[in-house]
DNA sequence: TAGATATATTATTATATAGTAATGTGATAC
DNA sequence: GTATCACATTACTATATAATAATATATCTA
């Protein structure tokens, strides 16, 4: 193994960090900058107690800073590296989605060729059986 | 948003296949080959059943292949994509330690600097206060 | 075919956590 | 001070899932 025990351990808490759908789209609603807690709520259309204890787990895990400022609180992303994460594996999947779609096709081709060579087979089988 | 709703929580469900660290310690026992099932448990320690489980959620996700052969069956790592995953967080959470500890290191160069400066600061409240 | 071995599945328990309503807390305006 | 607003925290429920024991299934051997 190139991970020791404790390492592994850090990055699966990372992984489980960016693996709710909740938590993601609060990051992304932050990728156009800072916004406070009413602004993320509007704009993920989550609840207020949700998105707070989803910005404390985020904050924690370093990934956004959190500043007070007056009444309000406004948060940031301090870590755009997630995005580059998030994009990887977006990348990814679309490459998975291609290599299917060719496969099918392929499948589609050979199925095709072997219903010929079917029908070609059958028609010699035919013309045997005739002859 | 850059990603919509759908590719979002692909994305989510991605990570959270990451996201535990039996099933990364199932991966990291694959990346030096095909392994089968006893196998992997004997390496990483974990349970038959679970490591079932954890091998199916793996194959059904598509990270890794399922190949029985005679009595036993083989998995194999078919995207070596998540060690890259793997290894951009663990560079990560490296980098975050370095920074910490110069902040740390810093954080006391400032307070030794303010230390000296209280003491000057007092030196010269005492000399005027017995002048 | 019976028995042994490897793996998968099921049933169960324990734990974690997302969501939410209710309440607490702290800053600002009046 | 107190009323209000923004956010945090708490208490609770519902759900998901990790781990494990027991059982099922499938392959090989004698």
């Amino acid at each position: 193994m190139t991970f020791n025990p404790s390492a592994l351990t850090q990055v699966a808490d990372y992984f489980k960090v960016l693996s709710e759908l909740s938590r993601l789209q609060v990051l992304c609603s932050l990728k156009s900058g800072s916004k406070n807690v009413t602004e993320i709520m509007e704009e993920t259309g989550l609840g207020q107690a949700n998105v707070s204890k989803h910005l404390k787990i985020l904050a924690q895990s370093g990934i956004v800073s959190r500043t007070p400022q007056g009444v309000s609180v406004y948060y940031e992303i301090v870590e755009p590296f997630i995005f580059d994460l998030c994009e990887l594996v977006s990348d990814r999947l679309s490459i998975r989605l291609q290599e299917q779609s060719q496969q099918l096709k392929q499948l589609e081709g050979l199925r095709r060729n072997e219903t010929i060579k079917a029908s070609q087979k059958n028609s010699k089988v035919k013309a045997k059986s005739y002859a």
